[in-house]
Formats: C-alpha cells, sequence, structure tokens
DNA sequence: GGCTCACCTG
DNA sequence: CAGGTGAGCC
C-alpha cells in the first residue's frame, strides 16, 4: 500500500465517508512488480510504480479537504473516476497482473456488459532497440488492461452520449429562446479543453449528492441560459448518466479489485490458456472444417491461408506424439462460462465445446514434421494417431514451481491453441482488430521467437505472419524478425562450429558418431540461449537437426573445407531444408505475453 | 531495385 | 541483439 493511501486511510474523515475500494486496488498493483513472480522489465516496473505517483495525488487533494464530509465524498468519488481514467491510460503490466485478475473481470464480462471496441488505446511498453519508444498494445492479454478497455470504452461511450445531450439542448436552447440564443448556445456547447475533465465533475457533482448537485451545479451550468424547464431537465439527465457511470465503475472495480487482491497473495502463477487467436477470417474457415481436416504442410505456398479442405488428401497423417513432450500439471483450469465480449460482429459466440473440440482435434492432427524434406525416418515414423487428450477441464498447464522440471512441450504448445477462446476470460484472442495489434515486437515475442527456432531455423516471412498474428506487420517489423532469425542461426552455427572442431581436437574420427543428446554440453549453451528457464521441452527433432549439423560442420572441417570462404554455405543449404512445423500452439497470442511473464 | 542472407561490429 | 555492409538472387 503506497504510503499517499496509507495516509489517506488514516484520515479520519475520509475513513468514514471513502470506499476503500478506491485505494486498494492501485496499491495492489504498485506492490504487485515485486511480489508478483512474473519479471516485470524495469520499465513496466517503474511504470507500474507511477500509479501512486498519478492517482494518490488526486486522493489526497480530497484528504487535505476538511471542510465538509461531503466535499470529501465528493473529491473522493471524483477522484475515483480520475483514477480510473488515469489507471486505464497507463500501461498494463500484463505479466504483473497477468491471470489473476481475469476472474474477476470475468465476473464483468458475465454480466453481459457489452462495450464498443471502437476507440481502444494501445498503452505504451518500451521496446528495446532502435531508440523508440515503440507502441505496444496489450492485445487484449492482459485481464486488467481488458477490464480497463472495458471501463474505458464505457465512459466514453457515456461521455458520448452526454456530449450528444449538450447539443440537443443548445437546439432546444435555440428554438426556445431566440432572445438568449447566443449567449446560451455558446454556453450549452462543450468549451474546448478536455472533455472529460468535465465530465468528470458533472458525475463528480452528480454522484455525490443528487440533491445537492443541480445547487452546485449552478455557478457552471452549461445551461444557465435555458428555461427552467429545460435546465431541470438538463440536470436529471446528466445525473442517470453520471449514475450510469458510476455504477458501471463501481461495479467492475468492486468485482475486479478485491478478487485481485486476494490472486495476487498467491504464490503460484498459473498459465492461462490460450485460445485460438486466428484471425476471424480463419476461425470462420476453421469452424467449416470437416472435421480431420488438417491445414496445409507449412511450406505449402499460402498454407495458412487457404481452407484446409484444400490440403492435399493424400498427405501424410502426422501425430503429434512426435514432442513427446508434457505439460507439467500444476494448475488445472477451469472453463469459464463467461461469454466473450470480443467475438467479432457477425461471428457466434463460442461454439459448442464438442463441436469445436472434434473440429480442432482433428485440425490438430497434423504432425509437426511433414513438411521436412528429409527428417531422419525416426522422427517421421511415429505412431498412428492419438486424439489429443485435452478438454476444458484437464488442461495442465505449467507453473512457476513445476517449470524446471517439467518445462512445457511442443505438444502443451499445440494443445493450447486448440481451447477456443472466450473460455478463460480471454474470448478477444479469438480475432484481433487492427488496433489490438501490436506495431511493435516485445519481448514475449523475442522469446516466442527463440523457441520458434526449435523448430525452423529459415523462416519465411509468410510463416512468421502466421504465428505472429497480434502483430501489425510491417516491413519494419518483418525485417526485425527476420533479423532475428538470423540471429538465431548466427549463434546456433557458431555454437555447432565450435563443438565440431572441439570433437576433432578430442580425437573423434567418424562423424557419424557425434550425437547430440540433451546431456550435450552443445545442447545445454543452446537451450541456455533459446530456452532460457527450460520453460520449454525442445522438441527431439531439434536434437536431431543440430546433430545432424554437428556431423556436417565436422565433416567439412575435417576434410578441410573450411578453406574455402564459403565453406559453410552447403551446410547452411542442408540445414535450411529441416525445419519443421511449429506447433499450432505458437499462434496463440497469448503466447507472446505468456512467455513474457517467465 | 528490392530482398534476404551471412558476416562483422558495437 | 541491432546496425551496417556486401554478395547473391529474382
Amino acid at each position: 500500500v503506497s504510503p499517499n493511501s496509507l495516509l489517506l486511510l488514516s484520515h479520519p474523515m475520509v475513513g468514514r465517508s471513502l470506499d476503500s475500494t478506491i485505494l486498494f486496488p492501485f496499491s495492489q498493483a504498485v506492490t504487485l512488480p515485486q511480489e508478483y513472480e512474473c519479471g516485470a522489465s524495469p520499465g513496466e516496473e517503474a511504470q507500474a510504480l507511477a500509479f501512486p505517483r498519478t492517482c494518490s495525488p488526486a486522493l489526497m487533494t480530497c484528504a487535505g479537504d476538511r471542510d465538509q464530509i461531503s466535499d470529501q465524498h465528493l473529491q473522493a468519488k471524483r477522484a475515483r473516476v480520475e483514477s480510473i481514467i488515469q489507471g486505464m491510460s497507463l500501461p498494463p503490466t500484463p505479466q504483473a497482473f497477468g491471470t489473476s485478475l481475469e476472474a474477476a473481470f470475468r465476473h464483468q464480462r458475465e454480466r453481459g456488459s457489452e462495450v464498443p471496441w471502437e476507440s481502444k488505446r494501445k498503452p505504451r511498453v518500451l521496446q528495446q532497440g532502435a531508440g523508440a519508444a515503440k507502441r505496444v498494445a496489450p492485445s487484449g492479454g492482459s485481464p486488467h488492461a481488458e477490464g480497463c478497455q472495458q471501463l474505458k470504452e464505457q465512459l466514453c461511450f457515456l461521455e458520448k452520449q452526454l456530449r450528444r445531450l449538450q447539443e440537443k439542448f443548445s437546439q432546444v436552447c435555440d428554438s426556445a429562446d431566440t432572445a438568449q440564443t447566443q449567449e446560451g448556445s455558446k454556453k450549452a456547447h462543450p468549451l474546448p479543453g478536455n472533455p472529460g475533465d468535465r465530465l468528470d465533475k458533472d458525475s463528480a457533482t452528480a454522484i455525490s449528492d443528487p440533491r445537492k448537485g443541480p445547487e452546485k451545479d449552478e455557478d457552471r451550468d452549461d445551461t444557465g441560459g435555458l428555461p427552467f424547464a429545460a435546465r431541470a431537465l438538463s440536470q436529471a439527465l446528466k445525473h442517470e448518466l453520471a449514475e450510469a457511470m458510476s455504477r458501471v465503475v463501481d461495479s467492475a472495480l468492486q468485482t475486479a479489485w478485491p478478487k485481485a487482491a486476494s490472486h495476487f497473495l498467491q504464490q503460484h502463477r498459473r498459465l492461462t490458456v490460450p485460445g485460438p487467436d486466428a484471425r476471424r477470417e480463419d476461425f470462420a474457415a476453421a469452424r467449416c472444417r470437416k472435421p480431420l481436416a488438417r491445414p496445409s504442410p507449412r511450406n505449402t505456398p499460402g498454407a495458412l491461408g487457404s481452407p484446409e479442405a484444400e490440403a492435399p488428401s493424400g498427405a501424410p497423417a502426422k501425430s503429434p506424439g512426435s514432442h513427446a513432450g508434457s505439460f507439467s500439471s500444476k494448475g488445472v483450469r477451469k472453463s469459464s462460462q463467461a461469454p466473450s465480449m470480443s467475438y467479432p460482429l457477425g461471428l457466434a459466440a463460442p461454439i459448442q465445446d464438442s463441436q469445436l473440440l472434434s473440429q480442432l482435434l482433428g485440425y490438430s492432427q497434423h504432425g509437426l514434421w511433414s513438411s521436412s524434406s528429409h527428417g531422419s525416418p525416426s522422427s517421421l515414423e511415429r505412431g498412428p494417431l492419438e486424439p489429443l487428450n485435452l478438454h476444458w477441464g484437464t488442461v495442465k498447464l505449467r507453473s512457476s514451481v513445476m517449470r524446471q522440471q517439467q518445462p512445457l512441450s511442443p505438444a502443451g504448445m499445440e494443445g493450447l491453441a486448440l481451447l477456443p477462446a472466450g473460455r478463460d476470460g480471454c474470448g478477444e484472442l479469438l480475432s484481433l482488430t487492427p488496433r489490438q495489434m501490436q506495431e511493435a515486437l516485445t519481448p514475449g515475442h523475442l522469446k516466442k521467437a527463440k523457441l520458434m527456432f526449435f523448430f525452423t531455423r529459415y523462416p519465411s516471412s509468410t510463416l512468421l505472419k502466421t504465428y505472429f498474428l497480434d502483430v501489425q506487420f510491417s516491413r519494419c517489423i518483418t525485417s526485425q524478425l527476420i533479423k532475428w532469425f538470423s540471429n538465431f542461426r548466427e549463434f546456433y552455427y557458431i555454437q555447432v562450429e565450435k563443438s565440431a572442431r572441439q570433437a576433432l581436437l578430442e580425437g573423434v574420427v567418424d562423424a557419424g558418431t557425434l550425437r547430440v543428446s540433451r546431456d550435450s554440453e552443445l545442447f545445454r549453451t543452446l537451450n541456455m540461449h533459446y530456452n532460457k528457464g527450460n520453460d520449454f521441452e525442445v522438441p527431439g527433432r531439434f536434437l536431431e537437426v543440430a546433430t545432424l549439423t554437428l556431423q556436417e560442420f565436422f565433416s567439412a572441417v575435417k576434410a578441410g573445407k573450411d578453406a574455402d570462404p564459403s565453406w559453410k554455405k552447403p551446410i547452411y543449404k542442408i540445414i535450411s531444408k529441416l525445419d519443421s512445423d511449429i506447433p499450432e500452439g505458437f499462434k496463440a497470442v497469448r503466447c507472446s505475453q505468456e512467455l513474457f511473464c517467465s
């Protein structure tokens, strides 16, 4: 709890009149970054800590006014609204709030709060590189951000209504009282400046004391030149609007924050279940998919945009079992029945579980390696198709505790994408409007890209676009992603070459005896680089690719080919053909956000 | 010319 | 990890 908040709470006057929920939300948010396990970046932590500085002074202001309890109350209300608005314009610190708030906000959604999504603001997150702070949207990932967005949308909506009413009254004024038209209509129109401020003042006044409000408003009444009846109507309508807004704010906060507080105290962070964050059209296509229809192999041109029906029917079945991985078993997630408020227009709300599940299970039956042009036979011949044993209530998720022992497996990643949106309060993942798409790559995206490197060393820009659905691709973004993978490759080849030379020095003769296993020093180095924290279970296929790379380097060096300046090129060519399909789970928008947390 | 890549550098 | 560069490809 921030000192300011404590100060305010201890105030005898405020203590009686001020709802503690005004304070705790932000206090919790402030203390969270330190207590919460999620590693917030320094920048974000600083931003989170900015909460008390932006919020509490307003509260202090009301604490300093000792005249009347009603004034206290009035200003407290105003501070409350201001705090909310300020809080909404602050970065969401998604990893800090994480999943804990989603239950709280789910309640809000269950109340059927429908909010237009038009005026979303993209909170800023400091982005590395280029020295430019690029805009990063929360992608609706953080429930907190969602909640804030909802509130903001509601406030904006109400504000618009108020403005409309003001305009109406100005018209009434024009027709009703021509003598006072000029002066009256001037006043009736919204004054220049921040309309939000005006709204806040009106709201706070009306909310704090309906009986007193109109009187207090006399001084600065917008409709001062209007006939009494019009003024009365104006006040009544303003009051109604203000009350409506107050109810919206109150209900959201009272349901969200208290629960959040208890959640924050939990030691273990849970991984939320990403929904299939396919774009709307993709999802619509998915709904039409025949069961067991599979997406085209990754390397098929236009695979991701094309309907699954176009996939070659004779394509070899692939099994997710090739991942041979498992979720860690913590944090079984309950499915939420909350309807998502973010289903795109025209798209039916959540599909029936069984229907979607069967579709998605079929959809998921493709393995990972079919695109591999010459993968080792051992990796290509997997067992028969096994339905993913995933259903809403039994999805196993990793936790911070279990992560070390049981990293999230590729199969797990794939499974995550199968869960429908809207089940975990993250329904917005179903489709992202352009406003929800980030214009910059985040550390979460970097981490995701690193994990993707286990599957693909040479991703095409098309592939990247299909796996970073929450990113608004531009030439710059594409270049950056490609550059990332270029850097990954660079590191990879350097390490492998180093290992190959070392093996040669150690007297290894036969390249075929070289193997990269999970015990290998080479693997440890690579895993440390791409999978720091061991969050992810490296697919066996990557070990095979690494083994082959190592052998190629070994053979080349042994044969003295490294005298040729371009001796690595043949190796690159070989390795470039070993890319695998990337688990569908990587397409989940939340994937980036969750990875950002860990 | 635009793009991608590896390579080098900080 | 990003910026710069030159080679190679279309």
